[in-house]
DNA sequence: GATGGCAATAAG
DNA sequence: CATCGCTTATTGCCATC
């Protein structure tokens, strides 16, 4: 492949990156004790990396962002009710019921049918031979044999929302699908003022019958479609907004319905000329509605003209809700634009001003066009050993603010101090361009800060259209330009580009080569950008071509190639560490309290290459982190930083998504937030399909107010300062479902029971992304083989679990196709205190279930492919306990205290009451009951007690004597469980005492409170 | 010793 | 009014088996 064509790699109309990490231009934290650090630091420079998970108030470090321009409207998620699935068993045996979650389908035809059929022993028996072998397998697998805990606990307190393992489904807003072609006809004929643009007759396939309109829309259909590609063909292709949209024009409009066409064609949309049954359209186009089409688009998302002008005009789809004609209620003003969380439209407003998540976008896309484009056989590794690389580091100046300033016109970008923000006080500054760091403003500073400064300060809008744009336009001219082998694009304003050379050329001959590049492709670039300034680092690896970047900004070039290690080393020596890739704040802290006596503010590579070597560094700051930075002081990369060479498709592969939101997070209660979850998990489910991704395994994160942080902090609608949870599910089988996975997440939301007014941010990502065409090939490793490898296996739990008759039904179907019977497993070696064992008494049935149908361990990977919420339940109460009660008992320096207090308000007292309504109530039995496990040898911890004490009273005061009591059941029963071991006794006397001097008298207190006539003894 | 969950860190 | 504190990936530590 030629150079040329490697130069295509990165040539589309779009998106492209460049430019070299900011560690140099957001200055880290200065130290605390120097009087400049306070100065810093009051003015809000903190930079990320204060030890406590998020920012605080007075920290400077995010700034805004917009919606992505690709990104499909969101939908209010509808939840189908119920899934219809459930009621397949009759309770007409005694065993215990259970479900099929919705993902049974994948390999089940007709499977919304099935489990009606199947619940006939008959024709299931039929029905389940005419499944093919996976099929069959992944019905059983997908069983969940159990009533859903939470409803038990439920009924303790009033009204909870329950969270079913798989209520959910797809729904899609566009169900009215089914019409018959009748109606299409009918929709055309009743509107006289949209007649069919042309008259039948000119077609080639010869006239058509009067009224054959079946015939004529067949032959129109094709007649415009290849209109549109003419239309595509003269105007060019445009940005392709309404990718993805089928788009029907309803009545007059304004503008007109063929300019309407005209953009939406040109635009990457399709243009429907009628509605019809057999092809979704995704959006009516009308300026107003009668009322009887009011009822019939109901189920569309119907939205004014403007829609399609405005996303034009901006550049991007625009989120359809803000045009909708139809809204659910008249009475309310449509276009909220306010910053709140509980709109169905907030996500997509705060996407659409949000520069970080452009900044994301904008990479995941060029990254995806990359690997798109990258047809691959250029490895580093493939080429001849004398090959010498030139890496090209290529990145805008302060690239935000030169832009908006160019769009401004208004202001000299050398003279005057200018910065990009929001707003005018605890609003981040995006970019701020050089004249203004000459006052110590830096990007990720207050805005108040950044004045305190410089009151100078000429504060610009954000233009992400114009970005986008230059950003598009540098890779363009990097491709252009000839001169690289491969463009790797690192943002929307930054590339790295690599180039050839022989080994036959002199040093000398390769550095005039690339200071021509250098130079040249500066001055295309400005032109080409009419005006925007990129600074370019050259050099023979990674690492120094970004250190030359740094040391060429602003507005220039350095070119590091030596060979000389001497001098490459002197060179390296002379930065600063943050100047480093990967170095940051928390890095550089480290360091100095490991190697650097004196108090240095900002310490140079110099300073670590004296107090340091290879061996210390891995063991003070872990063995990558060590051996990478070791190896950069030689101005070398590691193994790790080369993959973006040796691999480049696989490196910017994505093996994540996720949606993260930490601003203008306010909800009141838990409901409020299930809504919001439902509706990311919408949004990124529909962007998994898009790509054609499932995911095995999702994340839930949680910001929470830390309890001293005031409730609304100095930032408007900023998260103040917070504490971190996170929360991972893995599902049976990959997915790319959005009930399933949004019951997932609700549920590690209610394990996370963070007061729902204490909520300052959310997020959740899907890992593992795989593709969806590999789910077959996947789920056959998924599943714990029993005898027959080449097909996937039995959960053995689930099959167990199965009632009787279906299990005899499905095990003969199993033998005859030779799949093998997972018989009673031989009970394994006892694990120690079977927290398992426990579970399925209290949670499985109420009566124990045959010992003969589960397994009496658990196997890991069959324990990592069981559905999730199981998973917790059988792990969670160690897990969790043990952390409180390692944290409980540390001393009280600060940063342990900070755990403990973290951990304290997680699982006990600042909890208010109200929350424990959901399944709350079972998550503190299920602790209560580890700590006791846990706690049996030695007794309770006096400081555990006293939360517990404090705990049980805020119960007592708020009448809830019912679980109080439930409580106290557990404990005893607990209590009485551990009095067969005899090395329990000590511990079990404290436990046994507390219960009878606290705990027995506060609930018949609480009995007596309210009026109950009861008495309790306690009988040990 | 491998694996996995969760937290911390970095980057633009 | 304010304000739009995202998203992806790697690494380290600890617990578990
Ligand atoms: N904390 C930050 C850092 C960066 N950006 C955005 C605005 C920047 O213009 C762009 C590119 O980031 P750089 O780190 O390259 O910074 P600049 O281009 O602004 O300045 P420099 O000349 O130092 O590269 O990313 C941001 O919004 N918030």
């Amino acid at each position: 492949m030629n150079s040329q064509e490697l130069a295509l790699l990165l040539t589309d109309s779009s998106l492209d990156a460049s430019r070299s990490r900011n560690a140099s231009q957001a200055s880290p934290p200065l130290q605390r004790g120097s009087p400049l650090a306070s100065e810093h630091e009051a003015a809000g420079l903190e930079p990320r990396g204060d030890k406590r998970v998020e920012n605080s108030d007075n920290d400077c470090r995010y700034d805004g962002r917009r919606s992505d321009g690709r990104r499909s409207d969101n939908d209010i998620c509808s939840d189908a009710s119920s899934d219809g699935i459930s009621d397949i068993i009759h309770d007409n045996d005694s065993e215990v019921r259970g479900r099929w979650g919705s993902d049974t389908g994948v390999g089940l035809r007709g499977a919304d049918e099935l489990p009606g059929d199947l619940s006939q022993g008959h024709s299931r028996q039929h029905l389940l031979s005419s499944l093919d072998d996976e099929a069959l397998i992944q019905l059983v697998n997908s069983y969940e044999p159990r009533p859903k805990p939470e409803r038990r606990l439920a009924d303790a307190d009033e009204g909870s929302p329950s969270v079913s393992p798989v209520d959910f489904e797809n729904v899609s807003d566009v169900s009215d699908n089914d019409r018959a072609p009748e109606d299409a006809r009918h929709e055309v004929i009743d509107c006289p003022q949209t007649p069919p643009q042309a008259p039948p007759q000119a077609h080639p396939d010869g006239p058509l019958a009067f009224g054959d309109y079946e015939t004529y829309f067949k032959h129109k259909h094709v007649q415009q479609q290849q209109q549109d590609q003419r239309l595509r063909q003269i105007h060019g292709v445009k940005p392709p907004i309404f990718k993805n949209c089928i788009i029907y024009v309803n009545g007059r409009t304004n503008p007109d319905r063929l300019v309407l066409h005209k953009n939406v064609v040109l635009y990457g949309g399709v243009f429907n000329h009628y509605l019809s049954g057999k092809t979704s359209v995704t959006h009516i186009i009308a300026s107003n509605l009668t009322s009887k089409k009011r009822i019939e688009f109901q189920k569309y998302k119907v939205v004014t003209p403007d829609w399609i002008v405005d996303s034009i005009a901006a550049g991007e789809r625009l989120p359809w809700q803000r045009y909708a004609l139809i809204t659910a209620n008249p009475n309310q003003p449509t276009i909220s634009t306010t910053l709140d969380c509980k709109s169905p439209q907030f996500l997509a407003s705060f996407f659409a001003k949000s520069r970080l998540h452009h900044l994301s976008t904008w990479k995941a896309d060029l990254r995806a066009k990359f690997c798109s484009k990258y047809v691959g056989d250029v490895s580093i590794e493939r080429l001849p050993k004398t090959t010498r690389l030139a890496i090209f580091h290529i990145d805008f100046d302060c690239f935000f603010a030169t832009v908006s300033a160019l769009a401004d016109g208004r202001y000299s970008l050398e003279k005057q101090p200018l910065a990009v923000a929001h707003g005018v006080a605890s609003s981040e500054i995006a970019s701020c361009n050089y004249a203004a760091r000459a006052f110590g403003v830096r990007n990720g500073m207050w805005v108040r800060s950044a004045k305190r400064l410089c009151p100078d300060l000429v504060l610009l809008p954000y233009n992400f259209n114009q970005y986008e744009v230059k950003s598009s336009i540098l890779y363009e001219t990097l491709v252009a330009c000839g001169a690289f082998n491969m463009i790797l694009p690192i943002s929307v304003d930054e590339a790295i580009c690599v180039r050839f050379s022989d080994e036959a050329l002199s040093d000398e001959a390769i550095r005039n080569d690339c200071s021509k590049i250098v130079s040249s492709l500066r001055e295309r670039i400005f032109e080409s950008t009419q005006g925007c300034s990129v600074s370019i680092g050259c050099g023979s690896s990674l690492v120094l071509a970004r250190l030359a970047l740094k040391r060429a900004k602003p507005g220039g070039f350095c070119i590091q190639l030596s060979r000389d290690s001497k001098s490459v080393e002197s060179f390296v020596s002379s930065f600063k560490l943050n100047e480093l890739p990967g170095v940051g704040y928390s890095i550089v802290d480290k360091i100095k309290t490991n190697f650097l006596r004196k108090n240095v503010s900002s310490p140079t590579v110099a300073d670590l290459k004296q107090n340091s070597t290879r061996q210390a560094l891995i063991s003070k700051l872990g063995s990558k982190t060590g051996a990478k930075l070791a190896l950069f002081m030689e101005g070398k990369d590691d193994e790790e930083s080369l993959k973006i060479l040796k691999d480049p498709v696989e490196f910017f592969t994505r093996k994540s998504m996720s949606v993260d939101i930490n601003y203008a997070i306010r909800f009141d209660t838990i409901h409020e937030i299930d809504t919001f979850i439902d509706r990311i998990c919408d949004h990124l489910t529909q962007k998994m399909k898009e790509l054609g991704l499932i995911t095995p395994q999702v994340t839930l994160k949680i910001l929470r107010r830390c309890a001293h942080a005031p409730i609304e902090p100095e930032k408007y609608l900023g998260s103040g300062e917070c504490d971190a949870f996170s929360r991972n599910s893995r599902f049976g089988v990959p997915t790319d479902e959005m009930g399933v996975i949004a019951t997932e997440v609700k549920s590690s939301l209610r394990m996370l029971s963070c007061p729902p007014k204490d909520l300052r941010g959310v997020a959740v990502q899907f890992n593992k992304l795989m593709k969806a065409s590999d789910r077959d090939k996947q789920r056959k490793g998924l599943f714990v083989g029993v005898g027959n490898p080449a097909k996937g296996s039995l959960n053995t739990l689930a099959y167990h679990a199965l009632p009787k008759d279906f299990r005899s039904d499905i095990k003969a179907e199993l033998s005859k196709r030779n799949i093998s019977v997972p018989e009673t497993p031989p009970p394994k070696k006892a694990v120690t205190i079977s927290p398992v064992k426990d579970f399925w008494a209290r949670h499985w049935k109420q009566d124990p279930p045959p010992k003969l149908e589960f397994p009496s361990s658990l196997d890991n990977e069959f324990m990592v492919h069981l559905p999730s919420q199981i998973q917790r339940e059988l792990k969670q109460d160690h897990a969790i306990l043990k952390k409180t009660k390692r944290t409980m008992r540390k001393s009280v320096l600060s940063k342990e205290y900070k755990q403990f207090e973290k951990v304290i308000n997680r699982n006990f007292l600042s909890e208010p009451i109200k929350f424990q309504a959901l399944d709350r109530p079972k998550e503190i039995l299920s602790l209560v009951q580890s700590w006791i496990d846990d706690s049996i040898n030695s007794g309770p911890h006096s400081a555990d007690l006293i939360l517990f004490d404090k705990y049980l009273t805020k119960l007592s005061d708020a009448g809830k004597t019912h679980f109080i009591l439930r409580m106290m059941n557990l404990m005893s029963s607990r209590l009485e469980y551990h009095s067969s071991y005899p090395n329990s006794a000590a511990g079990r006397q404290e436990w046994e005492e507390y219960m009878l001097r606290r705990i027995v008298p506060l609930l018949n207190q609480s009995c007596h409170n309210r009026g109950t006539a009861l008495n309790f003894t306690f009988d040990v």
